[in-house]
RNA sequence: GUGGGUAUAGCUCAGUUGGUUAGAGCGCCAGAUUGUGGCUCUGGAGGCCAUCGGUUCGAAUCCGAUUAUCCACCCCA
């Protein structure tokens, strides 16, 4: 088969089978973030360049080499987002957002786009899951925010993941401790591999990423961001990490790390997925306080994060993490003939008024073949119609997994008489598989049963908002609870060894 | 931008030192079974063997280039 165009490089199409795994981890992403008081913002996928140049920085590789950018009709020097933040900053300046209460906590999913070699867990179109708190100074912001994500990760049910925190400077401190680094790093250069020598004049901190041994040699000489923190910035990363503690979340201070983006000022962090070969960095985020007045606003002490979907999925994926199923057919209708057509048209328009998934033949298949779909597309029930039904006003209704059949009529009553028989039919087939001594077909039945309750609890309006709060507070109440009582003398243990193994290399610094 | 691997059906892959008409499993559509799915058997559709060029009597197979894809570096989600 040729078309005559493929699909562009690095980007990818979710078809169905994919889709329903984006939508799970969208949905429980919103909610828990919604959960928190974050509300979401759209911004546009394409804004002026000037608008990265500034937020990202103009000599970063972002900004110099994987933008899409181009010139629109009238002449505008523009590009497609190459991350979230910016555009949202813009958003919130120019809409005036910072003049409602503060803090303005935000949340959106993002098509981001970077014109770079595609690879394992890199694509030129992906997705982003961002948070902001834009107006929060205090570090309890730094701390939502993390912790946040956090829960996040938990909810969706991964394993292995590690919270690396460092505090990088702020505005006062960083210029004397950035001067510093790179005259370190302009006296040891012989001893830098190619990449890092680059690097020296280029972005400094960077070569603290290198994994290069002569380069780690060099480095464990280097001065250290955390040393050189001022009063303000001590105290705030001390802060952080308590409260980080107090949410039971289990941290590592990596003095090394430095994130990409030039707008992060304090603190920076990164969720790191160690089930792979590779480590994998699923989420990033950090402070930024100088943004807004960066691209021409008013000074808002902000902090955020960016989650990888495509990344995410994939660690999800490794981990063998579960993903719910589908709402399943609760009942084909295979029509035969004409006549039969008309009123399986009319019987699944009714059971779809009142919230039932109902499918009927739409290619004209015969008897069999219909069954045959109906198997494939796991209906619970069918029912076949035919002249002889629509003569009797009168049909069979199958349960498909315990090939159980009852008489039902068919009448202008026909959703209830559904709902009635389904009933029967149900509590006959769960102790008939009682009895059964295999396994298979019971779990099918009692899942057949837990939908169906899901599903009328979800077609009852009032009820559901009471059922779902129910259910959030109930599971969380479980799990948080045990794991924090567990991780937290971890913690202490692993901040205690930690923090003397820094102590001890700072004082071989000195 | 640099380096390495791969490219055959919708998917996963065979295809002999180069030799007629291109293979399997799964999936899809149907028949066996005239109005009832799953199991079985049978059949069918679906291929410019990535593209272009070269070597050869002859190329899916050998060579070159291009493109795509995967992996690593750079960078980052």
């Amino acid at each position: 088969m040729k078309l005559i165009a493929s699909r562009l490089r690095g980007m990818q199409d979710i078809i169905p089978g994919e889709s329903e795994k984006w939508e799970y981890i969208e949905k429980v992403m919103k909610e828990q973030a919604k959960l928190y008081g974050f509300r979401v913002i759209r911004t546009p996928a394409v804004e002026l360049t000037d608008l990265f140049k500034r937020a990202t920085g103009e000599t970063s590789d972002i900004v110099e080499k994987e933008m899409y950018t181009f010139n629109d009709k009238g002449g505008r020097d523009v590009s497609l987002r190459p991350e979230g933040t910016a555009g949202v900053v813009r958003a919130v300046l120019e809409t005036g957002m910072h003049n409602q209460v503060l803090p303005l906590k935000l949340m959106y999913i993002s098509s981001c786009y970077r014109y770079e070699k595609p690879q394992s867990g890199r694509y030129r179109e992906f997705y982003q899951f961002g948070l902001e708190i834009i107006g929060g100074n205090a570090t309890m912001a730094d701390a939502e925010i993390i912790d946040l994500g956090n829960s996040i990760f938990e909810r969706l049910g991964l394993k292995n993941i590690r919270l690396e925190i460092n505090a990088i400077c702020c505005e006062g401190c960083r210029d004397r401790y950035f001067a510093l680094v790179k005259k370190f790093f302009e006296l040891n250069k012989h001893l830098l591999c190619e990449t890092c020598q680059s690097r020296v004049e280029r972005n400094p901190v960077r070569i603290f990423d290198c994994k290069n041994e002569s380069c780690k040699k060099v480095i464990r000489f280097a001065p250290l961001s955390l040393r050189y923190l001022c009063r303000d910035c001590a105290d705030h990363f001390q802060f952080l990490k308590n409260y980080i503690d107090e949410c039971g979340i289990d941290l590592t201070v990596n003095p090394h790390l430095f994130r990409g983006l030039d707008y992060y000022s304090r603190t920076v962090f990164e969720f790191i997925d160690d089930s792979g070969a590779e480590p994998l960095a699923i989420c990033g985020g950090g402070r930024y306080n100088n943004l807004s007045k960066e691209i021409g606003g008013v000074k808002i002490n902000s902090v955020g994060l960016g989650i990888g979907m495509e990344r995410l999925l994939e660690v999800m994926k490794k981990q063998g993490a579960k993903f719910p199923e589908n709402k399943p057919c609760e009942i084909y209708i295979a029509p035969l003939g004409g006549p039969a057509r008309r009123e399986a048209v009319k019987i699944s328009h009714n059971l779809r008024k009142v919230g039932i998934r109902a499918e009927l033949d739409l290619v004209g298949r015969f008897i069999k073949p219909q069954m045959k779909y109906a198997n494939k597309i796991k209906a619970l029930y069918t029912i076949v119609i035919g002249a002889k039904e629509m003569e009797d006003k009168k049909a069979l209704l199958k349960n498909m997994a315990s090939g159980q059949t009852a008489e039902i009529v068919i009448d202008d009553n026909f959703v209830e008489n559904f709902l009635r028989l389904r009933e029967e039919l149900d509590k006959t087939a769960v102790s008939q598989i009682e009895n059964q001594t295999e396994n298979r077909a019971e779990n099918q039945a009692k899942n057949q049963t837990e939908n169906r309750a899901e599903n009328q609890i979800e077609s009852q309006t009032e009820n559901q908002a009471e059922n779902q709060a129910k259910n959030q507070v109930e599971s969380q109440a479980e799990n948080p609870a045990k794991n924090q009582v567990e991780n937290q003398a971890e913690n202490q243990a692993k901040n205690q060894a930690e923090n003397r193994a820094q102590s001890q290399t700072e004082g071989q610094i000195k």
